[in-house]
DNA sequence: GCCGTTTTCGGCCCGACTGTTTTCAGTCG
């Protein structure tokens, strides 16, 4: 984990160790917040400290006197004396409750001082047995119990590109309801976040109790948790929670963006509402008596005087001020992709011949599409040596003719970089290539000093056009790899190479918030869906979401053009 | 603890639901 990551650990526990007692609420607030900005932070903290001392780290949003100075006593002691006092008042058990969904701080000191659980099962067991509790009744109890099964099965989110299909299934059977008036999905998914806790609906029509009752019995519904009469929470039979939400039409646009969320970016509306003597619910906005209610979204950025900010940007990354200033980016989209750069054959671990691949390329109506397979060190995935390489050659040769007019066949490989920085192939077959990315597979766990040289080494080859899946995290499975990346970016634009942001479901990287820096300083990116089977071509659209959410517009992506080499 | 067209003090987003103590604290999004 790097300092930042600690860093926003160490505040978000400090911060549910004030929230018990009688905690200053504001200051909760203030070291949560940190907390988020320090584990969206694009570039290190020890870095900003090194290069401009305290001064720099406050001007951090949300990191002030008190908190800089926090952040160095770690960045020199490794520790935070006053959060360590804080932290040994309360035990562990107290801290696990207090991340139960449904039980709050309140609960949790007393739950903890009347049970004295040693782990959440043991609280679960003594919640089902206190029958007679005065304090906490039945239904009470069943809740927590409830929430603990919850917070014990939630372990991972739920990958974007696993929510998205079951959510469009659920809402393209909702539309087909005839008595439904409007559907979408909303939350972490509409905003396509790379995981989702779980899946967000809404819906208007004239007759919610029936649409409640329809949607609480749609096959795929395994369990029903909740039954209201515009509410309903129910279990899927692919294990994920959705709750579906019942609106009245008048008010759709502003329940819409409420629901969208994120927090942060309704927080910041709603203070900026504020300063102009408006004040914003989910119901519309007030402007002294009168109620301005909003069908559609636009009106309540409209009515603010903004441009409409679409649900990628809404992250608290500034987009209040562009969007005020109306200099919001016009973002990249999926229509505008011109080709994909890395695809693997079954010349090494794809499943694809050449020509499916290029006959996949004119069906999508690309005008380009890159061969990349891996390269020898990389053994387990077939990995090719430099006269297989020649024999691909020949192959690639003679699908060109097959496809003559329609796509461009780019010969290219998915390098291995290995551990020193050194390329898996000699320079002479690097050079034949079109176009080159360049990846990490392996020794992951260097120090950070040495995979940022590794990665330079790689970035300053004169033949290297692309660095693949740049910071090798796996969702759910493997953190990033630590580097140094302010430098990178700056090699990358020295040196004339891309960044790639790998479209496949587990990686999802380059991830959103490095894009967003490392596109402030100019670097390209491109768009890359590493297919090994045929329907990885369709993941196109989840690279471009993370694009979106990193504020690119189709200039800082190479492949949404012909003229795509750099170099 | 943070922050400033309300600028070094005095604010800090808003509303709904839930269970139950039946008037409101606790929790959530």
């Amino acid at each position: 984990m790097d300092t930042n990551k600690k860093l926003a650990k160490i505040f978000y526990e400090y911060s549910e160790v004030l929230s018990l007692g009688n905690g200053d609420r504001f200051k909760i607030v203030a070291y949560e917040r940190a907390s988020q900005v320090l584990a969206n932070l694009g570039e290190s903290v020890k870095t900003i400290y090194d290069k401009e001392g305290i001064g720099g780290l406050k001007k951090i949003e949300g990191v002030g006197e008190g908190i800089s100075e926090k952040i160095e006593e770690y960045i020199k002691t490794g520790r935070i004396a006053e959060i360590e006092k804080g932290r040994k008042k309360i035990s562990n058990v107290l801290l696990d409750v207090l991340n139960v969904p449904g039980i709050g701080p309140k609960n949790a000191e007393k739950l903890v001082n009347k049970f004295s659980p040693k782990n959440l099962d043991d609280l679960a067991r003594k919640l089902k047995a206190a029958n007679n509790d005065k304090y906490f009744k039945q239904k009470t109890r069943e809740n927590f119990i409830r929430g603990i099964g919850v917070y014990k099965g939630l372990g991972s989110r739920m990958l974007l590109t696993e929510a998205m299909p079951i959510a469009e299934s659920i809402v393209s059977e909702i539309e087909k309801m005839s008595f439904v008036d409007k559907v979408d999905f909303v939350g972490s998914l509409r905003r396509w976040k790379e995981t989702i806790g779980d899946i967000d609906l809404i819906a208007s029509t004239k007759n919610p109790e029936k649409l409640i009752e329809n949607f609480s019995s749609l096959s795929e519904v395994e369990k029903i948790i909740t039954k209201g009469k515009t509410k309903s929470t129910v279990i899927h039979n692919a294990g994920c929670q959705i709750d579906l939400e019942v609106l009245p039409a008048d008010e759709y646009g502003s329940l819409l963006q409420h629901f969208t969320g994120s927090k942060d970016h309704n927080i910041d509306l709603r203070t900026y509402a504020q300063t102009k003597g408006m004040s914003i619910s989910e119901h519309g906005i007030k402007k002294g008596k009168r109620l301005i209610k909003c069908t559609r979204e636009q009106e309540v950025y409209a009515t603010l005087g903004m441009q409409y900010i679409e649900p990628e940007l809404r992250e608290d990354r500034g987009e209040i001020d562009a969007a005020l200033a109306h200099k919001l980016p016009k973002l990249v989209e999926v229509k505008q992709m011109k080709g994909d750069f890395h695809v693997h054959s079954n010349w090494s671990d794809g499943v694809m011949t050449i020509d499916e691949i290029t006959a996949a390329a004119v069906k999508m109506g690309y005008s380009f599409i890159a061969i990349s397979d891996h390269t020898k060190a990389l053994g387990i995935a077939g990995g090719l040596d430099e006269r297989k390489f020649n024999k691909r050659e020949r192959e690639i040769i003679k699908a060109r003719k097959k496809v003559e007019g329609k796509v461009k066949i780019l010969s290219s490989a998915e390098v291995d970089i290995r551990k020193d920085g050194d390329l898996d192939l000699n320079d002479e077959t690097l050079k034949k290539f079109d176009i080159v990315t360049a990846s990490i597979h392996s020794s992951f766990l260097m120090s950070k000093d040495k995979m940022t040289k590794r990665l330079l080494r790689a970035i300053e080859h004169k033949d290297v056009n692309i660095i693949g899946h740049p910071t090798g995290r796996l969702l759910n499975k493997r953190e990033s790899y630590e580097a140094d990346w302010d430098k990178i970016f700056n090699a990358c634009i020295k040196n004339k190479v891309a960044l790639e942001i790998n479209s496949f479901p587990i990686r999802l990287d380059l991830k959103d918030s490095l894009v967003f820096e490392a596109r402030k300083k100019g670097v390209k990116f491109v768009i890359s869906t590493d297919a090994h089977r045929p329907e990885h071509l369709n993941n196109m659209i989840y690279g471009v979401s993370v694009a979106r959410r990193g504020w690119c517009n189709a200039e800082n992506i190479l492949n949404t053009s012909n003229n795509y080499i750099q170099r």
